[in-house]
DNA sequence: TTGAAAGCGCTAACAA
DNA sequence: TTGTTAGCGCTTTCAA
């Protein structure tokens, strides 16, 4: 029972001070035109005097809108916090929403109790959109909050063919300009470490990886793909290790991930290989590897303030104008060799 | 303009529907007890039939209760993000508030608009109550809130004398059992390597050790003491390297922060020195390097879970009875040897 | 340019 | 055990 202690003044009580009516304090707070100035100031200073600040209940109660978002994390995102892939997005939403003002919520949703909570909580009308972290393929969630009406923007898709908007960047082209350029640069035996392939992401980008085999003249060798649980570097670096045992000729490797890609570098320092000299290796992503890599690692990288900013505009102009299905944002991403860290 | 869809139903309806006033169907959704078991049936299956969702709008200002509590991050602690320290307080909080129906928000201060936006939302009567990561000798936020009446509760304190409720570790006690234990294994000349000394938190540690070596009978010499500008692994690197070449003979360190070690354990490797067997190192906090250490670095654990638990606490009590000055909560630390990670 | 008044959908106190 | 009613503090017509 904490909320506004008794006691806050209210609107009527400014109103009163000011010696206008209520409507005029109203005009006032929200920066509504038509108030004479001295008017306005009069209200202005009794705002100050009695240390007024609006009841954001009754506002919502009245205005219908909570001129607030959440940003959710599940499970799977928390245990990136931390990494510049997460930590951008944040901050770029952040950015984004900094001229209006509506307040950016984070919300953790780890559990089936955390997700109906928040669920009422979004349905409660407490927030006027929701993005979206992550996408998980089973996650109920999107499908929850579409079938509420919330507006909902993903940051990746579930499958190719989404029902709710979301902002992407292009997996499959990135992957195949990494492979390309393996190929360009004359390799020749490409191995992959690929994602968790019940998540979107990981299938196009190794779908990426085929195309520019393919592309290239050369033959797919199913062994030569290792299907990680998860994009960890402790997967990268088992994955790797068996790439190695079954194909010591392996000259270079694209890595679904940064973090995949890391560990994969790890363990071909652990088995006294050298990158790139012996071994070429790609990841994805625009993550930094835990420890500086040398010679640097090159890698796709994806738009991340880009990706955080369309996502907020996508929101805003989903909560203003009315429900018009859905609408995808599919953002470039780049090929970089990265500096040393 | 987003919010609950025109055309949600209200209790009214509800009501109507289950041929019941708007009093019964409160306490239904409420759980509040005095319902007959077949009226709390009919309300229900009413309630599922109409997809009826309250508005948390309108729950809010006639129940003067937001039935959420704010995490804020700065700056500061974002760069924190996913460090154990980091996660397992948030985790532990999102678990203390699990059996609640109480919402957690997460979320992000950087610059003076984001403050003045989210205490406005604070103020507003958006949340109930504030945590706060961070402890900032000069962040006018803890204030801004207690003087605003919002039950408040901080991780660490400003001062020696803080007036905001607060959770704390032993900082000092912890310090000076890790330093004594150097002392008892027979190292003589031990240096320390401090946080920035304007963080209350630093001070404390610093006291600490200069409290042990006193105790032990080891003069002090300032010579022996680097102040870091921050807590990072940098920081450390650069305190350890001007450390040893201040002190050649130097066979132990204490650092403030478990960053702050493993950037000394890597300088002491960049220099070809081996710990423990020529020095030894003793962090703090409960977060793992960023690398293994072999032989293990022996650290001060903070119990982080039961910080976060005990911040929840206490403002679940704030919340609930009238604000009874303030609290204070120190936990106990414990000196582990920490299992190569 | 301004004031008055009608709700927004819920909780809680009071009656019945 | 249940229905009725009076607000909670704001936004937003509609008049003036």
């Amino acid at each position: 029972m904490g909320r506004q202690r008794p006691g806050t003044p209210t609107l009527e009580e400014v109103a009163a001070l000011a010696g206008v009516g209520r409507g005029t304090v109203s005009r006032v707070i929200n920066n509504a035109a038509g108030v004479r100035d001295s008017t306005r100031r009069a209200v202005q200073r009794a705002i100050a005097e009695l240390g007024y600040v609006p009841n954001l209940a009754a506002r919502s109660l009245a205005g219908h809108r909570a001129d607030a978002v959440a940003l959710v994390m599940t499970e799977t995102d928390w245990r990136m916090f931390g990494e510049p892939f997460f930590t951008e997005i944040v901050h770029a939403v952040g950015d984004a929403l900094t001229d209006t003002p509506v307040q950016l919520l984070l919300t953790l949703v780890r559990t089936d109790t955390e997700r109906r909570r928040f669920v009422e909580y979004a349905r409660g009308g407490r927030v006027d959109g929701v993005l979206l972290m992550s996408v998980h393929a089973a996650d109920p969630l999107p499908d929850m909050l579409a079938k509420a009406g919330l507006p909902t923007v993903m940051l990746g898709r579930r499958s190719g063919d989404e029902s709710v908007t979301y902002v992407d960047a292009d997996n499959a082209g990135g992957a195949r300009g990494a492979v390309t350029y393996l190929l360009e640069s004359g390799r020749r035996t490409i191995g992959a470490i690929s994602g968790p392939l019940d998540m979107y992401v990981a299938e196009c980008r190794l779908r990426g990886y085929r195309e520019a085999l393919e592309l290239g003249g050369v033959a797919a060798d199913p062994s030569l793909v290792v299907e990680g649980d998860d994009f960890t570097e402790e997967t990268g670096r088992r994955a790797m290790t068996s790439l190695i045992g079954r194909h010591p000729e392996l000259d270079a490797v694209f890595a679904a991930s940064d973090t995949l890609a890391a560990g994969a570098l790890e363990a071909l320092g652990a088995v006294g290989r050298r990158v790139p000299r012996d071994v070429a290796v790609i990841g994805f992503d625009d993550l930094h590897p835990a420890r500086p890599t040398d010679p640097p690692l090159t890698t796709v990288r994806q738009p991340l303030g880009e990706i955080g900013r369309a996502m907020v505009r996508l929101l805003l102009e989903e909560m203003e104008e009315s429900p018009v299905a859905w609408r995808h944002v599919i953002l470039r991403t780049e090929l970089v060799r990265r500096d040393t860290a």
